[in-house]
DNA sequence: AGCATAGTTCGATCGTTATCAAACTATGCA
DNA sequence: TGCATAGTTTGATAACGATCGAACTATGCT
């Protein structure tokens, strides 16, 4: 019943198609707030951008596929949250150069 | 005569722009070959793309207006090279997650 | 001057994608 | 069971961007 939402294998994901992920100015705020690792409400009014919940759905699930994020369901509510960890042993230093440089690793 | 080909001044750079610019296969392979700082031709055949001149004269553009290279002009030959440094103080640690990461998928 | 070479720009086409509104699914609650 | 809530999916639209070929610009060479 949890985790459906399924993302790829992170040997699978190719670095050009995290980079078209994040280079949207709605998604690379996504990530940037996701820095600091913890899972995060997809609740549309938290995050306070200009667009309808569909679009931002949308988002969601384009960070997603693109092997950035997962998602977590309980009850009705879902959450988002960096693959952090799988993503720094990816490409190496590349969370951080994206979210500002703060720092916490795994 | 020489330096045209205007570029934006670093501070008024974008992380989303440069995102936008790197996100193309093709562009992300130009930028880790002028990975090592170097001015490098411009001259299609050498890089063995499978695109049109006009297409690679394109991407180069898309890569100067983003603020990732400079032109070098001599004579007939333009070569373009990366703006390392500026692009390390503005977006530290970017050019080398960029740059490193091919290592492991080839 | 005339011609070749190196690269850019223009105009068109075509695929991709961001967006919205509406319909849909799934869960919790009374 | 019925209803509200949270979020997704679908279908349509519109803008953007990668690509090509052809025309253009600038430089060097003879």
């Amino acid at each position: 019943m949890t985790n459906d939402y399924p993302v790829p294998d992170m040997a699978d994901v190719e670095l050009v198609d995290v980079l078209r992920a994040v280079a949207d100015p709605i998604r690379l705020r996504i990530v940037t707030v996701l820095g600091d690792g913890e899972p995060h409400s997809k609740s549309a009014p938290d995050w306070g951008f200009d667009v309808q919940k569909s679009t931002l759905a949308h988002h969601f699930k384009a960070l997603r596929e693109a092997g950035i994020t997962r998602t977590i369901v309980e009850g009705r509510s879902h959450a988002i949250q960096l693959r952090r960890a799988e993503l720094d042993a990816r490409f190496p230093g590349l969370v951080d150069a994206l979210t500002h440089a703060g720092a916490a690793a795994d």
